[in-house]
DNA sequence: TCACGCCACTGAACCGGTTCAGTAGGCTCT
DNA sequence: AGAGCCTACTGAACCGGTTCAGTGGCGTGA
């Protein structure tokens, strides 16, 4: 930091503004003159210091982001990091950088919104695992944040969204099992308060519904492990147990199916099971997980790239549509087992 | 940010300057004076401009963490979540945030911390994944940037480091498994670059010696789930080969566990298997995994405590030992097979 | 009662950039 | 040749804090 643009300016003969100008590809100085402003500022190694920048253009140079999960559970979320290297190679084209903030405790998320806003450490923010009705929406308006949201939210929101459809994933992982000779296909759901929750719920419905199927095979978990064998349980102990479990993410249908198999039944040939998200570990599961492949490294980019836009007033304030996820077919899927039910045992065999 | 420390000088028939003391409880002003100062603030809703500040007094407020891991990998790994939480646990109380880079492409990693240090975004960094003859410490001395390193580099570091012991939980693991009665106990390395990929591997050794047998069934790898595999059948292949492999992590083991039993081998029965970190998944594979618990919440809390302190000047200059991670005992892990060894089946029964 | 010291506060400089109003000098046009 | 205009640049203000030298007023001691 030993360097200022005072001792460049002194260096080339000339005032701060000129280069001020030089350096920012400014006219107002000669090609002459910019030319020898820029040779001497890298003979003396000069960095411009984002601190005086930032002050005195009120821009931060950095975006947020709260992740508000536990971070157990982020652990197993192929999500987050690829998400998260997504934005980085926007940021890196436009110095940039990325404010992360883990919160976990209840109340620590709005803090953390408060804390990026108040002293106008970011730019903006963008929000993931919107939520329904989400407060943030409100506190952000109040805060004066500019952001941008994953998926569209089902309340009012000023913002624009950059949205990756669940449906076509879901569709394509009930009609693969359809194909596969399934009626009786359920679905263990998210947490409804999230949207993504919702839809893939509603996605599961609705290609339910154009099957003429009763989507009645359902059990809401909360995208956690321990959910995940919960409704595993009360699904299998219908009457009219499913012959295939289509899941709301990875984790779920891993411990699901871990669950399943300790019943004594076998993946696939008792139950077909599908998960979401396409997390590294589902390959090497026994069986491996027929999953849904998203791409958190693009929506990650074009997230940056749409709240970058919005900041220096190019955005469009369309909404941006990513390419739809897409269904990963592994050996946790099968043909439906026989019609007669097979008791659920009482022990491993 | 409309109200600036200007607005509150004048509402409250005060100079900036008084102003600047009463808020930073320094010595200067009358109890009275500052009490209605401080009052006249928050009426007004004032909140300090962190980029002033930051200008005025030279700090960046802000430490930095450069993660330069294949996305892939970091998805499956409960490490960096837990960790980066933990950093936020500390942070939280010293108006400072976290500016998180990921590097992937080759030399990003460098440009990274650069970027960081240039404009002086952060104050100090954490150093995670230290390396073998780590060209990052030059790096850091040349930029001049305080840091942290999460164990202490095996080339000369002038930065504090904060460390976790891999070796009471790798002796650990073998115990456990000499205890179970296996002799010939392998290990599958992580990559040697990094010093937590060879600090577990010369604990492997040194637990075998301590055993008194010897330490030869090694493979080499890279801590990926190729890897794993790779190095898993080359140790499979050998004549006398293992009855219990120890990995370096648990994508690996994960990975040679499903490798193993796709060769039509059993686990535990032909094979124990253990692994490291314990990763949220290990627990729902089938058999679940017996693995080293690490606490990296704990670690990213101290080590920014620890950076923080530097930067102060309150730090003691002592490296700081944090509590060895612990063995975890699962079903992968079962009694030696008998002497007789039976041989790798070409295919699954 | 006067000198002295200290407390409480002010005013201004400063951090390192950006930006704007102002100006010198050269060129064109008539 | 003089008016007018443009280009290239300067100097200063400004962003919103921190910090330091300076000052006025009050209390204290001799």
């Amino acid at each position: 930091m030993a360097v200022t643009i005072s001792d460049v300016a002194h260096a080339a003969g000339v005032s701060k503004g000129a280069v001020s100008y030089a350096l920012n590809n400014q006219p107002g100085v000669s090609d002459a003159t910019r030319g020898r402003i820029l040779q001497v500022a890298k003979e003396l190694g000069w960095k411009p210091s984002l601190r005086a920048k930032a002050l005195s253009s009120a821009k931060a140079y950095a975006l947020g982001l709260v992740v508000a999960r536990d971070p157990k559970l982020l652990g197993t979320d192929p999500f987050f990091p690829s998400f998260i290297a997504g934005i980085e190679t926007t940021l890196a084209e436009h110095d940039y950088t990325l404010v992360l903030s883990v919160a976990t405790a209840p109340g620590a998320e709005e803090r953390a919104y408060r804390k990026l806003a108040d002293g106008g450490r970011v730019d903006g923010v963008i929000l993931t695992d919107v939520r329904h009705n989400d407060s943030r929406i409100g506190l952000l308006r109040e805060l004066k944040l500019p952001a941008v949201t994953l998926n569209r939210p089902d309340a009012d929101s000023p913002f624009p969204a950059v949205s990756m459809d669940d449906t076509d994933g879901i569709t394509a992982a009930v009609e693969h099992l359809l194909a596969l000779g399934h009626v009786r296909i359920g679905h263990v759901g998210g947490a409804p308060e999230y949207i993504h929750g919702r839809s893939r719920r509603q996605a599961w419905e609705a290609a339910m519904a154009a099957a003429g199927l009763a989507a009645d095979l359902f059990a809401e978990a909360d995208f956690t492990a321990a959910g995940g064998v919960a409704a595993t349980a009360e699904l299998l102990r219908r009457p009219d147990r499913p012959t295939a479990i289509v899941y709301a993410n990875d984790l779920m249908a891993t411990s699901g199916q871990s669950f399943v198999q300790a019943q004594g039944l076998s993946v696939p040939g008792d139950l077909s099971i599908t998960g979401y998200d396409n997390a590294e570990f589902t390959q090497y599961l026994n069986p491996p997980l027929t999953t849904i492949a998203t791409d958190p490294m693009r929506w990650g980019r074009v997230a940056a790239q749409a709240l970058l836009d919005q900041l220096n007033g190019t955005h469009s304030g369309q909404d941006t549509e990513l390419q739809a996820p897409s269904l990963l077919i592994r050996a946790s899927t099968g043909p439906a087992p026989s019609a007669t039910t097979k008791p659920v045992p009482q022990q491993s065999p």
